[in-house]
DNA sequence: AATGAAATCGACCAGCA
DNA sequence: TGCTGGTCGATTTCATT
């Protein structure tokens, strides 16, 4: 079965040692990098920019602690919404745009926007889920608090399945 | 009312200006952010040093496009446990540990853990559904498949409510 | 695609308010 | 403690292979 996969640019191995790498720390220097993977400084900085360029790496970001913030307190609300109205396509949107929402999907099933949100307090929680009821087209809501997360490992290349990782680069020797 | 945020940093306005920039965008030369902030080279060389070692900015990561690796696929799944062992612990970071798992919530409430993963076919999210059955104390499990994901706006400070912002701003008012 | 040299930018330091 | 200005080292760029 041909894999459905389409890459946009061709990576080696290479190439996922480096993403790997900078995925988890940007911080590293080019000369450490070249070092661990035998490369030239030159050639290392030549493949980023590629990497870059491409779209691969879509952008370098600073990770901040949410609690140096005091935001002590994660949310995952469920919202279902009514289906008569185009409005699904929109209320996506408004709910990315709440102030504390960190992340929305959109589902198939019975409920169908999972919203994730991190605020300092209880009353910040309540304010928006009061925000999100309120919204046009929203039905209903039920949220739970999270008491812990896991999510110690960011880096999408060392979270790949064998298969998922030999895929990517199959899909490269074209 | 005491506010509870107990800040291990001292936060202003100039700090919240930086770490916003960095935050969405590590790539900005040091000049170009001393010109948006008036203040010099050094001084904002100077405060990124000190939010890097206080901890407020935790890393410098790589955003790399999960596209560009095929993993079109994204679920989330309710993980329920069975609660008389003190497996709950340990099943967290188990959950977190399988390939192809982004992030682990543990929460209060009828399901114990939100699952969000990401895959490229339905055959890795069969196999990663069995591979979470398979762990001692799981009970059942829940899943539906994420159509669309908003999470444009990846940074904190933009995403504070003015309350939050405010409340950051007089912690360090001390 | 990778290299080495030249130009540019960031990291660090001693000193100052 | 926060900042300045200057130096050194690292990174980016570019002509070349």
């Amino acid at each position: 079965m041909e894999s459905t996969l389409h890459t946009r640019q061709k990576l080696d191995e290479t190439d996922l040692a480096i993403i790997g790498r900078v995925e988890e720390d940007f911080d590293v220097s080019l000369e450490t990098l070249a070092d661990e993977l035998d490369l030239s400084k030159s050639a290392v900085h030549y493949r980023l920019n590629k990497l870059k360029d491409s779209g691969v790496i879509k952008g370098v970001s600073a990770d901040v602690d949410p609690l140096a913030f005091g935001l002590e307190m994660v949310a995952i609300t469920d919202v279902s919404v009514t289906h008569e109205s185009g409005y699904s396509e929109n209320i996506g949107e408004e709910l990315n745009e709440l102030a504390g929402v960190e992340r929305v999907y959109y589902t198939m099933g019975d409920v169908d926007f999972v919203v994730v949100s991190r605020v300092q307090t209880r009353d910040q929680l309540n304010d928006l889920i009061d925000q999100i009821v309120a919204l046009e087209g929203v039905n209903e809501t039920s949220s739970k608090f999270v008491m812990q997360e896991f999510d110690a490992d960011s880096s999408l290349v060392s979270n790949l399945t064998d298969e998922a990782r030999q895929a990517v680069l199959d899909a490269s020797k074209r």
